[in-house]
DNA sequence: GTCGAGCTACGAAAATCTTCGTTGACATCT
DNA sequence: AGATGTCAACGAAGATTTTCGTAGCTCGAC
């Protein structure tokens, strides 16, 4: 038995998960091996491994299944944006005491950003200061 | 034995040892009791409890002790500014693929941040635009 | 129909995280 | 000195995460 019907707060994917997720993100709905595959491109990762993953995270709700043939497909139920979205949030309340202009303060000095995405964090920060007014 | 000498990567803390670093760096450094009293502020939490994670934290390196007197008394091994910006940093990587500028725009829309805030991140955007160039 | 390849299901094991009960050491008060 | 209270150390237990070995099912080839 699922423990969740619906979506009522699907739980933080751990780091393996988080993975499994990218890959189905990238490539679309999929099937074991083929997340298996894409995988093993950055370390190996058994078959049997990445299925129990992906039967636990069906069992959270994180991922969805279509049975239909013998190869059981896999989709995510949330979008990227989304799981990012909850991450991120758990990330200023638990680390940044719930600032989050500090998170954007040191993942902005962390990584160098090309011009292009400098200007995106531009053009958002425009419209908050336009908006907050 | 504790497995680290200097401090070769320290481990990412855990949620429940971010809780701890978090009253370490506010207060200074502090006795487990003191630690204890200040989480449980927020929720109820044994003292062997806190005690626990903080001999595993000194294990780790992450927290350093002081043996003076009866009472140990515990300080952060990095700084706040450090710590977070490992976190920062792994959650990059592992959940935004290294699109660092991806997570600055979830960052800002995902709390509102008050005009000094937005003028302090201009103001590092800016910054990095002119060092860049 | 039978065999083999490929698939999912199941269960177990190791590692880690979290919590707490118990114990022994030490200090202070009387 | 003895009673009482506080402290760190230790170990155990439960939950979670990660990894696999094994078994059973199903499809297609022969």
């Amino acid at each position: 038995m699922a423990k969740r019907a619906a979506n009522p707060k699907l739980p933080r994917p751990t780091d393996g998960e988080l993975a499994i997720l990218r890959v189905l993100w990238e490539r679309g709905p999929s099937t074991v091996r083929e997340v298996m595959e894409e995988l093993n491109r950055a370390e190996p990762t058994g078959y049997t491994t990445v299925l129990k993953l992906l039967q636990i995270m069906t069992d959270k709700g994180l991922v969805q299944r279509e049975e239909s043939g013998r190869q059981h497909v896999y989709e995510p139920t949330l979008t990227q944006d989304q799981t990012q979205r909850q991450i991120v949030e758990h990330v200023v309340d638990r680390a940044f005491g719930g600032a989050a202009h500090k998170l954007v303060l040191q993942a902005l000095s962390a990584r160098k950003a090309a011009p292009a995405e400098l200007a995106e964090i531009r053009r958002l920060l425009n419209e908050i200061e336009k908006g907050a007014q």
